[in-house]
DNA sequence: TATTGTTATACTCTATAACTATA
DNA sequence: TATAGTTATAGAGTATAACAATA
């Protein structure tokens, strides 16, 4: 359990993801790319540089491989990403991003990262405070970190 | 359009939700209490002090009355809210959490706030500075600080 | 025999349309 | 007539089970 300062950081941005202006962010996203939610997860799951086996986001998630199929189903009906079989073990199929769907990924991380007003309004000195302290965090999170060391690992 | 420093703070965050230790938080938490993901938003939505319209909660989310129906029916049947008829206007029907339901929306905000362990690798100095910024982030926030406003006067 | 992915199917989540009660 | 909520129903979203191909 963290201690008290931890808790109130914390605090503060779940109360901001889930009740401020951020809330409504992912939706109108969606909405803006016209995916519904899960195409947009696997968009920017996807990495734009690799091939990713199916298996992978399967594993990731924690859901069913037929999900897995499906949404790679619609991203593919969109020409955001093909399957292609993978080189050595011919039961494994990788999802790649199409040129189109590289652009829309792109899209999609330019609007999902425009901070929220409340960010804004912070001093450009605490904007550079806040930056370098949140920089900190996510360097020190063991699944991000274990996922930068894996990524081209990755199979 | 905010500024670079604002844009790569906010990154992280949303980072941190999405791909980092957190972003099973909100699963684990619902499967903990044994309520779905809408059951849970509701949960925490309601006040534990005043009777909330249902028609609130659509406006709000932006949802169909029906699902609020089938949302609050959920909350009944697991005894954590009960329906209560509006005093001036008998169109309306109110949510209230039964002492349970408090119990229960406490437990969730505890397992949701507790803090992942980028944070709490942080020094004591950062997590303080962290909590100061963050603060004044959601005080900063419109959405928030309009909800705090009218929070009584919500009818 | 075990693993990856697909198909067929069923269950859960959320919305639309028609309805009742009240204003 | 307009608004709050419910019911019946239909459509997405997601899982389970059985299967084909490959290891």
């Amino acid at each position: 359990m963290g201690t008290r300062p931890a808790q109130e950081a914390w605090k503060s941005i779940v109360t901001l993801f889930f009740e401020g202006e951020a809330h409504r962010r992912m939706h109108d996203v969606c909405a803006d790319i016209g995916l519904n939610p899960g195409l947009m997860k696997t968009l920017i799951t996807l990495s734009p540089d690799a091939d990713t086996p199916m298996r992978e986001l399967t594993e990731r998630w924690g859901v069913d491989a037929s999900y897995v199929t499906t949404l790679v189903d619609g991203l593919e009906e969109k020409g955001l990403a093909t399957r292609r079989p993978h080189i050595t073990d011919r039961r494994v199929k990788t999802v790649v991003l199409t040129p189109a769907g590289k652009r829309m990924r792109e899209r999609a991380f330019a609007l999902l990262h425009e901070p929220p007003k409340g960010i804004c309004r912070l001093s450009a000195v605490e904007q550079r405070q806040l930056r370098d302290l949140m920089r900190k965090v996510t360097d020190a999170d063991p699944v991000l970190s274990a996922r930068a060391e894996g990524t081209v690992a990755a199979r």
